[in-house]
DNA sequence: GTTCTTCTCAACCGCAAGGTTGAACAAGGA
DNA sequence: TCCTTGTTCAACCTTGCGGTTGAGAAGAAC
């Protein structure tokens, strides 16, 4: 759990925890506030909130005696910019081995042609 | 661990696990060969491989004894979907809360929170 | 056949994650 | 001052994860 990117990926791999990010997308909310719709206690949220402030999804802005909970949405890019890097990668490669079965009709070598058909499922 | 996003998010949570990803947009691999970079045993990698495979990151086919890795694109749209729902979300907010400001030198009322729709993770 | 390669399964270990309860702290309000 | 509210800290417990080693299954090659 070092670089960032492992820590977001790791406060969103969690129910609640991605339940509180839609739900403070809406609007900031304190803990208790946040509570309340989970069977848990308050201190597990209170963790839990703590997870999403390492990961910087979320910054708390003490203000009386409550602590507003607020959406940083800048992190999610890093995880968007990561996602769609490989994944365009991956369709590039698609695309490319088609260009190659397409011209495998007129040549006739023996190279793998397994995983070439549609091969996704 | 239940539904295929925390799956998905905890699979990539993993830095070994994230960097076989980005090489298998490159080209498909056989475990041995995509353990070969890590300083883990091969039993390790095929335990990584069978979580990004029950996230559905991944698919192996059966060739021989090999068993070639396939990376299935897919499901980036799910997680690109969840990021960028709640990340246009946050920004509407603060548009919103933007114009709100912009407004407050005349009225005095607090801040609207008026919208409902919460999505389940 | 036997042997080598590739990969997975099973059992175990250490540690961190997510939960609990109980106490503490900080700031208003009576 | 004392009390209430909102939040966090400290211990503790249990479960799951990532790692290990050892053994075994399935084919290819000899």
């Amino acid at each position: 759990m070092d670089d960032q990117l492992s820590r977001v990926f790791s406060a969103l791999a969690d129910p609640i925890r991605r339940d509180m990010v839609a739900r403070l997308a809406v609007a900031d909310a304190g803990v208790n506030e946040l509570a309340e719709p989970y069977d848990v206690s308050v201190q597990a949220v209170s963790k839990h909130l703590k997870v999403l402030e390492e990961a910087g999804l979320v910054s708390r802005t003490k203000q009386a005696q409550r602590r507003p909970v607020h959406l940083e949405a800048e992190v999610f890019d890093l995880m968007t910019k990561w996602i769609e890097r490989y994944r365009r990668q991956a369709e590039e490669r698609y695309r490319r081995l088609d260009d190659v079965l397409a011209e495998m009709d007129t040549e006739q070598s023996p190279i793998d042609t397994r995983h070439t058909e549609r091969g996704a499922s």
